[in-house]
DNA sequence: CTGAAAGCGCTTACAG
DNA sequence: CTGAAAGCGCTTACAG
């Protein structure tokens, strides 16, 4: 039976059935590319003409309740101002793309934070699966329990762990060691890593990425001398005495910034860095989160006249764009993304297939490290005079 | 008739009529908030907790099914790599949600540049609107017209111009002029803009952002002087002439580069510079389409020993956070995104309610400059030695 | 104040 | 090879 277009103006399948003088089941059979083989190709191709003429779209919510299933996999993160981020994004759409699931993307940074309006939207859309890539503080342990409650798997990719759910990531351990290995053996003895804190939780307790990091940068110091971790302002305040000891041995110290500081969008290795350099003496080499700070770190330097790496050497961690220019030549790690995600969706797409299927719990990557010009690593640095704090330089890169 | 869990195994409204004693229709308006005078406070509070309990949350195509439509605006957008994209973008979000309308968040870069697939879905879904931010070249008018015929409204938001979709973007032509004529006030006379090219493309016809900046640039340059445009190989051949001229007037050129260059993410500002500082004379200033590219142009000038604002002026667009530190300090423009996505939003708004009420093509509003130090207008520059290209600095900023 | 019924646009199992 | 029928999970207009 013919019917008049409906509210919306969408045509429908009913629409091309009537004008194809077909039923319905046959279109849907045929744009849909299931038994193909059972219609005469004139009438294949008829009503795929009709549909085309039509601009007919599958209504999603009617195939979504019919087959019972939605196809749909989301994407969750949470925004992407850091280009490692965005890659990761990038990948699993890619990935995804392949196994036949549409993906339904959900920036975080989009919704005012609120975490349970996100969850509930993601429930009532009846995705089948979720990658959550770099999670941020705000999606907890319980938000991924109410996922798994409703029935849908959730992987973590690239961030942070939380329970019940299994968590493909980079492993900055080895790739921050090497950097500080290559720092020490340059000829540098006191090396600052700037991370940010949380005050009174346990070391036990902080972020995988913080964890890894640290642990990093301390296995290498311990080679090599003594690791202590301080907070800001103790460092502050006994930074005079560990320049005096410098002599005497090779000294890490990890630097705990205050969490909120370091969070917002504020600058806090900047402003460390602006204090340090201005009060002085410099220390031989600071060890960054990632690229991002370690250009706060830079920009630092050039403001107080102090080259890198001439003056100091510098390291970052993730491989951003901006860290390629000659006159910056970040040191710094990359993540092998692709196999990260490859992992992830790997391990999703398992967990849909046999909801019970035991499953590893954690899978980590090394990360590959890439020398450049601002750890001096590659051309040990020349003789420099030390402890003079307001040193000036030429601002001019030593030619690679 | 109470029924077992369905296959996909999220609790349905029937459940929670059964365990309530009352029929789906109550719950459907007692969830929905409609008609609640209509029923006992306890009946109320029964469905509200057992709906709870369950965690039963509606089926998204089934209410887009009944209600015959589906409550959804899309935000489409090209990756976030640009921090006015990713705040235009979150700004959008924010104010959707304030209309009681869901937003469905598509980013462009995750899809393999399918447009045509990403369309297909798109209608698929349904969405009532379609908000596109920062549209890229790929995204063409008969896209647009896809969508228009399907009967979804379409509003371009900061970015280009589409036949037959109103457009609300910033006007940069001002902002830039403004520079440029501070930039000539400080006593400048020879002055580069680097534009991305579109070779055989009468000027007419280029985007709407390369009009703007080229417009401005040219109307402060014939104020004060001469404007001229060129091809980047007539700029590198004719390079010496103008330095020769410079003391005898005021010049502006607009340099086209190589179009798929300036768009490959492949520095080619950065590029051009090099070349430009290594065989020298320098311009007393550049004007570049965005920060971005002016930090490429401050990256190649630390490289080379040039200093900024020194030797050389640099302008950029756009408000990034990289050129907010006093190292860089980067002049430069912002929009007023807020005004413009509300614009963007009020123009949606207006078609849904009104398919036929006659609308704004293209509503534009002015960025506000910001002046920092890299283009030393606040402070005019020292009496400099011109002409000679390999001029070493201290690459030290003068104390603003 | 409450509930039975119709139906949105599809897909799939089944009958012919 | 093709079509009639059932039904997914909701909402709304309507009857009581």
């Amino acid at each position: 039976m013919s019917k008049p277009p409906n509210p919306t103006g969408h045509p429908t399948l009913q629409m091309v059935a009537d004008l194809a003088k077909v039923s319905r089941e046959t279109v849907s059979h045929i744009l849909g590319g299931k038994r193909t083989d059972r219609y005469r190709e004139s009438t294949r191709r008829r009503v795929e003409q009709i549909a085309r003429d039509l601009n007919y779209r599958p209504h999603r919510g009617a195939q979504m309740m019919k087959s019972g299933r939605s196809n749909l996999i989301a994407i969750v993160h949470f925004g992407a101002g850091i280009e490692a981020a965005r890659k990761t994004n990038q990948t699993l759409a890619r990935l995804l793309q392949k196994t036949g699931y549409d993906y339904l993307a959900v920036d975080m940074n989009w919704h005012d934070g609120n975490v349970d309006r996100t969850i509930a939207e993601l429930i009532r859309s009846r995705v089948e699966g979720i990658l959550i890539s770099h999670i941020q503080a705000t999606f907890e342990d319980e938000h991924i329990d109410d996922l798994l409650r409703a029935g849908i798997p959730v992987v973590l990719v690239n961030g942070e762990r939380r329970c019940n759910a299994p968590l493909v990531s980079n492993n900055a351990t080895d790739a921050v060691e090497t950097m500080t290995d290559q720092l020490f053996a340059s000829g540098n003895r006191l090396i600052l890593q700037l991370m940010e804190g949380f005050s009174g939780l346990p070391t036990s307790q902080r972020p995988l990425s913080w964890s890894q990091r640290v642990t990093g940068f301390q296995r290498a110091c311990r080679r090599h001398g003594t690791w202590t971790l301080l907070q800001e302002e103790e460092f502050f305040s006994s930074w005079p005495r560990w320049v005096a000891e410098r002599g005497s041995g090779h000294w890490g110290l990890t630097v705990e910034q205050d969490a909120k500081l370091y969070a917002a969008v504020d600058k806090p290795v900047y402003h460390l860095c602006s204090r340090l350099f201005s009060q002085g003496p410099l220390p031989d080499a600071i060890v960054c989160r990632n690229d991002f700070y370690a250009m706060e770190a830079i920009a630092a330097g050039l403001e107080h006249g102090i080259a890198i790496p001439q003056d100091l050497a510098i390291t970052g961690y993730d491989n951003d764009r901006i860290g390629t220019f000659p006159a910056f030549g970040i040191t710094t790690a990359e993540q092998d993304i692709e196999k990260i995600c490859a992992e992830a969706m790997r391990l999703l797409l398992q967990r849909l297939k046999d909801p019970q299927a035991p499953m590893a719990k954690e899978v980590l990557f090394p990360s590959h490290v890439i020398l450049r010009t601002s750890s001096a690593a590659e051309a040990a640095r020349n003789t420099r005079p030390t402890d003079n704090p307001r040193q000036k330089s030429t601002g001019k890169q030593k030619p690679v």
